[in-house]
DNA sequence: TTCTTTGTGCAAACCACAGAAGTTC
DNA sequence: CGGAACTTCTGTGGTTTGCACAAAG
């Protein structure tokens, strides 16, 4: 009988155990970092990290970046930058010149959106780079930095010991002198200008540092390697291989989450989302099912909805060169209607109703929607929300958070980071002392 | 109407290995 | 009781494989 029990709660058990084990994680990790006062390179957890990488999601200092990024092809097209040097955990994607700090939207947005002293402070954007930059090359991007420190040994000494075929990579980096990539641009005041970049100028979408208040100019197409995740020249899209870098399928784009993800008005989208109103939210009044009443009708819905979505990624993102390219190239396969399921779920992995402003960033797609507003934020033409609705929206948006439902994440970093750049044949890890002559960009991938 | 074939989608398994967790002395 | 040494377990991602289901012949 006891035997019974026991298996019993062992099944439910067992279903709880990744929530259990993601808090006690979390919680570790806090202790962690509590005790050690500071934070470090998720990879050799001993050096203060400096870059982000969007693909690993990991915070890197520039020795470990340099030796993780370094090690392949595939890695050293992973798109990085600045570490927001207020919450240590997120891509910055603006420099604060007045305070001389690195921030995340999340962090920007907080630091200068609120404060009417500070939302007068010169900001300039922050490039991202790949491939394998030197110190002097990383002082370039990033001209307020004088003191980028050495990193040692050369890539190309590296690079030199890899067999992988280099040709036609992209992995070279180029400086931005010959990229005709201008200096920085002074930022006089994001947050208000931030409105109209929802859906217009998205500026961690363009290469070129400039004023976020800048009209957007068309891409410069001759810019090869100095990107932004979201962005993808019409060249780069051209070479099948690189759409390893473009992180659309890491966002998670739950239908239940567009009030999120597209800056809808919380008070009307979540009572909207709640009934299964997806319908009348991209205008799809004539359809004659909703979701969740059948498999079969979900499923009609869905592609309705579906087919808003893209309008409305589409509104979103007009004049962005990469909004198209986003959805003609890694949206349209991932972009999975399910009949089966009674939920209609569109998945980009990675983020979800359930994200926080912060896990948005970790997505270039979400970065470029949300880019000058926090995720609450709706993109109202006539102006700005009144503090009161907006502290009522972030409140039932914090309890939503707080209510969230358990997904995988990535608990360990420095696993991920390993398991990124270590050597697989057919999927399969080989050992490391092991020949390995499989290159995975000349094989057929099964996507 | 029933059976067989074909296509599609999903989940599990596989691999190596660093690091966490548990055990023993 | 605390620490060292040792063993066991866990998690990471790309690919393959097997199963279930639906549709067509």
């Amino acid at each position: 009988m006891l035997v019974l029990n026991c298996a019993a709660e062992f099944s439910e058990l067992k279903y709880l155990q990744p929530l259990i084990l993601y808090h006690l994680s979390n919680s570790l990790s806090k202790q962690k970092v509590g005790l050690k006062m500071g934070y470090l390179c998720d990879f050799c957890q001993d050096q203060r990290p400096m870059v982000y990488c969007r693909s690993d999601a990991a915070c890197l200092c520039l020795s470990c970046d340099r030796n993780v990024h370094s090690a392949n092809a595939l890695s050293r097209r992973h798109s990085r930058t600045l570490v927001c040097e207020r919450c240590n955990s997120q891509p910055a994607f603006v420099r604060c010149t007045e305070e001389n700090v690195s921030l995340c939207q999340n962090c920007d947005w907080l630091g200068h959106g609120t404060s009417t002293s500070s939302t007068t402070h010169k900001r300039q954007t922050i490039n991202c780079y790949s491939g394998c930059p030197s110190s002097a090359e990383l002082s370039s991007i990033w001209s307020f930095f004088s003191d980028i420190p050495s990193m040692g040994e050369t890539c190309e000494q590296e690079l030199g010991l890899m067999s992988i075929n280099e040709n036609g990579d992209n992995s070279t980096w180029v400086p931005p002198e010959s990229q005709n990539v201008s200096g920085s641009v002074q930022v006089a005041d994001i947050s208000s200008k931030g409105k109209s970049l929802v859906g217009t100028s998205m500026p961690e979408s363009s290469s070129e540092p400039r004023s976020l208040d800048q009209p957007l100019e068309p891409a410069n197409e001759s810019i090869p390697k100095l990107y932004c995740p979201g962005k993808k020249s019409t060249g780069l899209f051209e070479d099948d291989n690189l759409y390893d870098d473009f992180n659309m399928d890491e966002v998670d784009l739950d239908l239940e989450n567009y009030e999120e993800l597209f800056g809808m008005t919380l008070s009307h989208s979540e009572d909207l989302f709640e009934n299964g109103g997806i319908d009348s939210l991209f205008g799809a009044k004539d359809m004659s099912a909703s979701a969740g009443d059948s498999n079969c009708q979900g499923a009609v819905a869905a592609e309705g909805s579906s087919v808003g979505l893209v309008n409305a990624v589409q509104s979103a993102c007009s004049n962005a060169p990469s909004a198209d390219s986003m959805l003609s190239t890694k949206t349209e396969p991932i972009l999975c209607v399910t009949g089966r399921q009674s939920q209609t779920n569109i998945s980009f992995s990675g983020v979800s109703k359930d994200s926080s402003a912060a896990d948005y960033q970790d997505c270039g797609a979400s970065s470029m929607l949300l880019m000058g507003e926090p995720p609450w934020c709706p993109p109202c033409p006539e102006g700005s929300l009144q503090s009161a609705s907006r502290s009522d929206a972030v409140m039932r948006y914090r309890e939503k958070k707080k209510a969230r439902k358990f997904e995988k994440r990535v608990r360990y970093a420095s696993r991920k980071a390993r398991a990124d750049i270590r050597k697989r044949v057919k999927g399969r890890f080989v050992k490391a002392g092991d020949v390995y002559d499989y290159d995975p960009l000349s094989q057929t991938r099964s996507y």
